[in-house]
DNA sequence: ATTAGTGCAAACAATTTGCAACGAT
DNA sequence: ATCGTTGCAAATTGTTTGCACTAAT
């Protein structure tokens, strides 16, 4: 099933702006926030808005389609929905992906009905250790 | 120790408006926002300043006093530094504690150094589980 | 006396809202 | 033709900055 379809499946019309707004997310890893996605997005679709990009991760992550990331930095947002963790850098911002394969089986805590949970590491990056000892 | 002194320890004067914010934090475990920790201290100090609980939970963090919660609703801020994670509801954006006690040893992944990690539960509190059965 | 910290107002950044025009069904 | 979506401009919210005044050492 192509992004299109996925779209339609969830209720949501295919436009362009969508489509482009979520193929992004599935082809950069990278963890962008609003200002990057806008940015690089304007270069295919020259007339398209930051409000639609708000609107459309808005609905990507409400259908499920889209995890947002809420940093001390910026907010984030990822399009690969399979189960995984993260890590942050405290000097540069930039989150990293882990393939840990954490598991939690119970479905409620303190009364509280479990639906999902993420990992945060937080640390200091290959990158930056590399330019700190300069 | 008291906050005083734990201030003066950490390199910070121990003003009124930094003792205050500090027990403020260790007093409440509600995880409060900016305009939480403003509104409940204007009434004990009706001159203190946004700006002031801005500079002073900067200050905090930065001294490892006191941990920043980025959710997806507000910024939130924890007094309470033993290890522990967080459950926050979808529905309220409540946070609540949630004393697993999770490990994990390892200080390196992929290259990356680990300072720490937290763990986020997303679902549904048990407050809005019950207004939700109505 | 010195220097750090406070609090005001203004500036700035991020996000939301209102609404007319557009486009997919 | 209808109704959802887009994109602009304005409004709103959250946070930072500049600076004169105040308070802690």
């Amino acid at each position: 099933m192509n992004t299109k379809e996925i779209l339609s499946q969830k209720g949501l019309r295919p436009t362009i702006q969508r489509i482009k707004v979520y193929e992004y997310l599935l082809t950069h890893r990278t963890h962008p926030d609003v200002e990057n996605i806008y940015n690089d997005l304007k270069k295919e679709i020259p007339t398209i808005s930051r409000t639609t990009i708000y609107n459309t991760l808005k609905e990507l992550v409400k259908n499920g389609l889209v995890l947002e990331i809420p940093t001390e930095y910026k907010l984030c947002f990822d399009g690969y929905m399979q189960n995984h963790s993260h890590f942050i850098c405290e000097v540069c911002g930039k989150i990293f992906d882990l393939n840990l394969d954490l598991k939690f089986k119970e479905n409620k805590i303190s009364d509280h009905i479990i639906k999902s949970f993420c990992v945060m590491f937080k640390g200091i990056c290959i990158n930056c250790q590399r330019k700190e000892k300069k």
